[in-house]
DNA sequence: TGCTTGTTGAAAACGATTTTCATTGTCGGA
DNA sequence: TCCGACAATGAAAATCGTTTTCAACAAGCA
């Protein structure tokens, strides 16, 4: 997606028999405003502010929506929830997650060899993959 | 761990207070005969063939006391579900995953850059990372 | 052997996510 | 512009993997 807008997004729901509704509006937005690898409770309540009716499971369904239409991009840092990014043109992007304070910051460039090269050993075809760092962030670092 | 003998697992255990149990053991062997990334389920069902009485819950606790005392590792591949390795000296590995089939294969080498470079850019001190690759392994790869 | 404490199993509790179902609202077409 | 088909919604209940509770048990040191 190069801009987010909702237009852009609701053409792109509408081309699969979906609909934007003013709850998906208020989910996309708060999806924009947070900032990355957002689970569904803190979207929730960010979305809420544009539409304090908005319940739980339609964020969740939303986001299901989102993710079957390229919308966004689920992330799972292991901690038993799915959190939330937002697609964008030009490719995937990795986290860095702080594992004293939760902080999460993006690394836009993947310095992984190409996916081709990746799964030859074992015959496989790579598709995507999935890379999460983590680490201390430098308000946590130990001052060495 | 170099070699991960039921002694050498047994004397990492002690060593922090805990105790060898019979059903420990019987998750160690499961772990070591099932190979990379299997779900506490398997796991369970695997063990189950030593140790009848095995019950589910104990193979949690115990993957939960393996884990804190570095005897496994857990892997999440994004269905709600961890999985656990069995960890090995020389470090750590990651996995191929058929999106088709389900298979996972072990990729040993690691092709990413030395963990101090990675977090630079953001300040992070990076401590360990995460990657997991998706696609098809040669039984389900699309015959180009 | 005896005792201290970690461990176990079954049942119940949990928390994130999904499903059910009746109601509502979007949007393509008349 | 109005209509109607059918996607979307909200609340409550259901799932599902995992964790906790609690009384009975057993590993390993004295």
């Amino acid at each position: 997606m190069k801009g987010n807008g909702v237009e852009r997004v609701a053409a792109r729901l509408r081309h699969r028999g979906r609909r934007m509704t003013v709850q998906r509006r208020a989910v996309l937005e708060a999806l924009a405003a947070l900032g990355c690898a957002r689970d569904a409770e803190t979207i929730h309540a960010r979305a809420r502010a544009a539409y304090p009716k908005l319940g739980l499971v339609t964020v969740y369904r939303t986001l299901e929506a989102f993710v079957a239409d390229g919308v966004a991009h689920p992330v799972f840092f292991g901690d038993g929830r799915v959190r939330y990014d937002l697609s964008e043109d030009g490719g995937h992007h990795h986290h860095l997650v702080c594992l004293s304070c939760g902080r999460i910051a993006r690394v836009d460039e993947c310095h992984l060899p190409p996916s081709r090269r990746l799964g030859r050993p074992q015959g496989f075809t790579v598709t995507a993959h999935r890379l999460e760092l983590f680490g201390y962030c430098p308000r946590c670092a130990p001052k060495a």
